[in-house]
DNA sequence: GCTGAAAAGCTAAAGTGTTTAGCCTACGAG
DNA sequence: CTCGTAGGCTAAACACTTTAGCTTTTCAGC
């Protein structure tokens, strides 16, 4: 029989198929292994276990996500990039809810998750000191940014928004919201 | 053999005892079983199965918050309203992060829910038209004071705030955000 | 008090999923 | 060509959920 040509990277990928189609609850080895044509076990030999598929499916979102936000705010600064970061974040849950509701809440406790954690923080940091923010101020304005942002977005994914008005006016609110709110008078 | 004594009512506060010390994952009816001093099919006889046993807890905790929130804002309007109730919402959460985790995002979608869902909402949107708020804009403000609160507090419970800058801080940024973007101007 | 039905417990067993152990073989480096 | 290793397999243990069907407590009504 010939080999099914498997490799860390190709089972993740098959994991993400599952967990875009099915939701995160789908997300087991045995589903895993039907997708890759392979019995359950063999997966134990690209992963270690069902928590560390997990975890790389962690670290894969938030490279994604750092992809493009990096990219949303590229060439742009000030409320203007804020705002930018702000709608591409939410654009990401929207466009993929399942893996929105993989990202990690606390990467940089994760050792296998801090690099990539790290490297997201960063861009929010430094779209935070491009409109003028300094030293502590920045820190506490990236938590806001991100509980409004994460928050926002995790409730719309879960559907939490039951009522019919319109989400995109809710959002633009808290856009303007977070902007006046946390950068300094320009 | 005498009996338990069991009912659906002690088998949740058995289930919110396990779920608060030992986390969400931890609640299996296998764990819930052993610690009523029953075998598990038991359990069955007062519980239709897990799913349905996640859905009374969740209940419970909705309104434990409604009873919280709606004690903390009693006597107070406005600004100061608002206030008291992010505080609280807050200090549930931390007071109880894991049953502040079995808090359903979408109770509203739930039949079994909806009614403990739409009473916590009430709270919220009384206290934002106590602000003389109206119309629709009551709606968008309940929506970004959620996302923000809710945010904040699942990310503080989920250990996200790896850095050591101060927590209140942070959280006295975010009430003046919400309150002097979402309410009129006084 | 008795009795009988309902409620609440039990054991047995099936189904699904994770994980370990140990075997077998395809395949590429030399 | 060969041979070691990596990638696959089967078997099996363990945990949990759920269903089926039996037994026994309890208590309402006589």
């Amino acid at each position: 029989m010939p080999r099914a040509g498997l490799s860390p990277a190709a089972v993740v990928d098959a994991a993400l198929t599952i967990v875009d189609e099915q939701g995160p609850e789908a997300l087991t080895l045995s589903a895993v292994a039907t997708r890759t044509g392979v019995a359950t076990p063999s997966l134990y030999k690209h992963v270690r276990n069902l928590e560390e598929l997990r975890t790389l499916i962690a670290r894969r979102v938030m490279e994604e996500m750092t992809e493009l936000v990096g990219a949303a705010v590229m060439g742009r600064s000030g409320p203007d990039a804020v705002t930018a970061l702000m709608r591409v974040w939410r654009r990401y849950a929207v466009d993929h809810p399942a893996r929105y509701a993989a990202m990690p809440p606390a990467p940089l406790q994760h050792p296998a998750l801090e690099e990539s954690g790290r490297r997201l923080m960063e861009v929010v940091l430094a779209v935070l000191r491009g409109c003028g923010l300094e030293g502590e101020a920045v820190l506490h304005s990236a938590r806001c940014l991100r509980a409004a942002v994460h928050g926002f977005a995790a409730l719309e994914v879960a559907g939490g928004f039951g009522l019919p008005e319109d989400l995109d006016t809710t959002y633009r609110l808290m856009e303007q919201t977070i902007i006046d709110g946390l950068l300094p008078a320009n």
